[in-house]
DNA sequence: TTGAAAGCGGTACCAG
DNA sequence: CTGGTACCGCTTTCAA
């Protein structure tokens, strides 16, 4: 079933009915109706393929992301995708589970695909590709990593001051035995949000912090928490890297007897809708999710071929989210 | 960056090229060794359109839900994916929020992708597509709806059985006064969820039943339960379509002060990560996900052209699972 | 083992 | 307004 076949059947030439496919205003529209019947008669659907070749372009805009299993993720592609489809585009995903070499397969796939712009929403990053994806002339914004070029815009949050609040509002609550529970990506914003503890640490010396990191799932916050508790330690806040781990960590408390926040306090990251949902409803910060789409998309739409107008990197500052799951540290 | 340009300067026919990016054995070693070397140097990437184009195929597998926000269908997909991965195919998604529409308008543009395969994880359903699919000698696999074909394989969970055990256990807790939290998708298996409560209610004479519907979202099963408690109505169990709204009942009741499980119990359904992990930990019916993915994945790629060996229509017996949402029927 | 060339299914330019 | 046709980048005979 193809072009040749419909214009046979419609008794014109296979250029009108890509004409007409193209909704090019040229066409009769007596001849138009004509095409559009054989169209529904064969139900024909063009070759998005052949399409895209002879084109040179292909409607379709790539999304890479660590995982998107974390509504953090998810929330940031929904909004990608519906501002693409509002523009006539199409969204391909792919998830690197914060694997690098996972990335740089996606990528490869993504420029084999001549996707009209590509967004890597990722923690981790592989430097050789910079490089590919600049000589690709492809439209990239990367979220969380990456270098500015004449190309790639970036986005990052300010994890830090979001850190900050999040240890200076504990602080004065008057914690002093802090854990921090990670997730296994090294690179990127965990690393930045692990880092600012340890500075805040560092520079509040009365501040005691250990560390204890697993997957970025339920289960895994939940298995970080066990290990961060194990040799006795006892602190009297748990600050997680988001809040999906957080809820793990509300898990393993609860498990164990522990209330919170009457024997400990506990904070997420992120704002994701569950962080209402959960009991106790979690003390977090606020990452602008939906704004991180439209602005992603947008920069990606917008691509004139010319070094961009907008900053090519921007700087979200994150707000703090006052909730159930802190309180006055217990002894 | 194309072919010509890496077989220009490794010196060979883009023929030649060819061969070695699909790994064919007949290329001398030196001369592959050149191929690749320029290959690199170039950093080129194939032109996936071209490629599936000029050989007809596409190793892509299509996968379409009605919504990946909900972790059942983020189940499905992340096995069928990992499983089309390890048999060297892409995997390509698509979103309908249940509406029939956008299932449409996906399931063409997969058409228009020639995806080697299509697997609908979907409760809306719209007659014409099963023609369509038909006629385009795909691959299909559908879950939940649809009608056995030739190329179409059918894969469903005994719905009834789930819901009567839940039902068939809060009754012998006492509990007589019931409401269904559902969500706003009118087809297919919550119709069936919901039938199977109303046939139960048919069957059991003592036994009363309220529904309420909204979004199937945390914040939709809040919606949903408050509406079903607006007008005065006591229930002491309240049956949700799945975990997540399940999850969005706990939060209206707990603001509420209301109790769980000792003023009213909550069952959800699909027995997804979170449902361990919400508290109280919900009463649920096991779904196996990974199962229905490697099947679907499984039933797509051995695709041999002919009638499958294997049965078009599968049913597959959900497990109850008992938790701490649920207890006696109070007064 | 390698090269030449005919498509694959569209798009878009140039005539008419 | 419509038709003819040269590509788009790659795969795949067919010969050499």
């Amino acid at each position: 079933m193809n072009l040749e076949q419909v214009a046979r059947r419609a008794k014109v030439s296979t250029a009108t009915v890509s004409r007409v496919l193209n909704n090019a205003s040229v066409v009769k529209s007596s001849t138009r109706a004509r095409v559009v019947k054989a169209i529904n008669e064969l139900k024909y659907y063009p070759n998005l393929h052949a399409r895209s070749l002879a084109g040179g372009k292909s409607r379709t805009i790539g999304v890479i992301a660590s995982n998107m299993e974390n509504p953090f993720f998810f929330d940031i592609y929904k909004t990608i995708e519906s501002d693409a489809h509002a523009s006539g585009y199409e969204v391909v995903v792919a998830n690197t589970d914060y694997r690098t070499e996972q990335l740089v397969t996606s990528v490869r796939l993504m420029i084999g695909r001549r996707v009209a712009g590509l967004a890597a929403i990722v923690s981790e990053m592989a430097p050789e590709l910079i490089d590919e994806l600049n000589e690709s002339r492809i439209p990239v914004v990367f979220y969380d990593v990456g270098t500015p070029r004449p190309n790639i815009t970036n986005i990052r949050v300010d994890y830090r001051r979001g850190i900050d609040k999040v240890i200076e509002y504990l602080h004065s609550l008057g914690h002093r035995r802090l854990g921090f529970v990670g997730h296994h990506a090294v690179l990127g914003p965990i690393n930045e949000r692990m880092k600012a503890v340890m500075d805040a640490m560092a520079r509040i010396p009365e501040l005691e912090v250990r560390t204890a990191a697993d997957a970025d799932t339920l289960e895994g916050g939940r298995q970080a928490t066990r290990s961060l508790l194990a040799n006795g330690y006892q602190p009297t806040a748990i600050i997680c890297v988001n809040d999906i781990t957080a809820v793990g960590a509300l898990r393993e408390l609860r498990e164990r007897g522990i209330r919170v926040p009457q024997d400990v306090s506990v904070t997420g990251f992120d704002n994701v809708k569950l962080s209402e949902f959960c009991y106790p409803a979690l003390t977090t910060v606020h990452i602008p999710r939906d704004r991180i789409g439209h602005i992603i998309c947008n920069s990606l739409l917008s691509w004139t071929g010319k070094p961009s107008i907008a900053d090519p990197e921007l700087v979200i500052d994150p707000e703090f989210v006052l909730r159930d799951s802190t309180g006055p540290a217990r002894q």
